[in-house]
RNA sequence: GGGUUGGAGGCAGAUACGGGUUGCUGCGCUUGUCUGUAAAACAAGUCCCUCGCGGGUCGUGGGUUCAAAUCCCACCCGGCCCA
């Protein structure tokens, strides 16, 4: 059973189009696409409708913060986290690896696993890479990631590689665990390597060998410059199959997307979108505005005046600035889910553009309209 | 009209009631940051003049003093009481 096709490819860089077929979607999910982040059950500020609405079929929840709050049991006795948030798509969960990232003060990793303690009450929890799978064939989402450890940015050659190598351990255990519990639920597994080309090469031929039915590159996006994190997109992505949909953790940016693309990058997902959305940065397709800033005062057209999303057609920036300055719910509200229209827009282009052929000269186009700030060189993609 | 009491940053509150370059907290305001969400968060800045060095500024104006936000006088503005 193979559940994702490629149905195109772009001539002058390995940009790919493709659909991935999962269990809680209707329809196939058109690659490459982008996952809107609901950590919690909730992509923060939409409603399930506003979400759909915009054209997202498959959005993440995360699993460390799910066991805590309200707990695996609880959502699979709902019956399952789609049915438990109302949520007619596809989902993914990660795997509580990134957690062993960000909650670095709160962690202890071991072979075994790490243990955490609880960010809400201080409790002590263990996640091995058994019981992260076991918690997310409970939550049930149609995609889970593997336990692995995320190393930050920077570390030295030998912390990334005792990370990475064990990283690898806990895959084996991950499918081992997964394959005896019979779930029909798909199982990523995630290469790491940071930024050493010898790693990430040696990862992702690892992670290829597990036959896993996606494949992730993760450790970017972990305050890396961006060019360092496009430089271990390209050593990693020879080594994966093309025949696998390849995801890109935590990307990001819609420079870093559109450049990830063009290495034949299929799934994203990032928390920009709506974490800039709730503190009034919108994404243009000239560039990020934050909407607080005073020459917005009396700024009374649209904020993206190229937007053809609800919130641009109706609210003034001025008035959009307002509802920061008084910290109204609905300014959260609505610029989540300008950045969300503008992430679906972006995606829906690069999708066409791959189809036209023409994927490096929208790219190019793109990069100029955003400001080069952070690609890199363009005559690198051909 | 008489009495009384008070007046330090954009606002509120506090603090300083003769001695060093006065200045605290909150809010507001300004700018910026955010990448598999410990985030509707966080950081920096925010009296005036000056590019800077530096100078000025405690309601206003006088006075006392070696020295005044601080003491005295007048005025301005506000609170309260009496008429």
């Amino acid at each position: 059973m193979t559940s994702f096709t490629l149905t195109g490819a772009s001539s002058d860089t390995d940009a790919r189009r493709g659909e991935l077929r999962l269990p809680h979607a209707s329809l196939p999910i058109q690659t490459p696409v982008f996952m809107p982040v609901g950590t919690l059950g909730t992509v923060k500020a939409m409603t399930q409708e506003e979400v759909s609405g915009l054209g997202f079929s498959l959005i993440l929840g995360n699993t460390y913060h799910l066991y805590l709050r309200p707990g695996h049991e609880l959502v699979r006795r709902a019956g399952g986290l789609h049915k438990f948030i109302a949520w007619d798509g596809a989902m993914l969960t990660d795997s509580g690896g990134f957690q062993v990232f960000s909650l670095q003060d709160l962690r202890k990793i071991t072979e075994n696993g790490a243990a955490f303690k609880s960010h809400i009450d201080g409790s002590q929890h263990f996640f091995s890479p058994e019981r992260s799978i076991e918690v997310q064939h409970a939550l049930g989402a149609d995609i889970i990631m593997a336990f692995d450890e995320c190393p930050p940015y920077p570390s030295t050659y030998e912390q990334t590689q005792t990370a990475t190598e064990r990283t690898h351990r806990w895959l084996t255990r991950c499918v081992a665990y997964h394959k005896e519990q019979s779930s029909a639920q798909l199982l990523f597994g995630i290469a790491q390597g940071g930024t050493y080309e010898s790693l990430r090469v040696e990862s992702a031929q690892f992670i290829a060998s597990q036959d896993t039915p996606g494949i992730a590159i993760g450790g970017v996006s972990v305050g890396e410059p961006p060019e360092k994190m496009l430089e271990a997109v390209s050593w990693s992505m020879p080594h994966i199959p093309k025949e696998k949909p390849r995801y890109l953790m935590g990307v990001g940016t819609p420079q870093d997307i559109l450049q990830a693309v063009a290495q034949g990058v299929d799934m994203f997902d990032c928390v920009l979108p709506t974490r800039l959305g709730r503190t009034g940065t919108f994404y243009t397709t000239r560039g990020r505005i934050n909407i607080k800033g005073s020459r917005y005062t009396e700024d009374f057209g649209p904020v993206d005046p190229d937007c053809a999303c609800a919130v641009c057609r109706r609210y003034s920036a001025a008035y959009l600035r307002h509802l920061y300055k008084c910290n109204e719910i609905l300014a959260s509200r609505l610029t989540t889910y300008h950045n969300l229209a503008h992430y679906a827009q972006l995606m829906a282009d690069i999708r066409d553009a791959i189809e036209r052929d023409d994927y490096a000269a929208f790219v190019k186009n793109r990069l100029e309209l955003y400001g080069r700030k952070n690609d890199m060189k363009i005559e690198e993609l051909a």
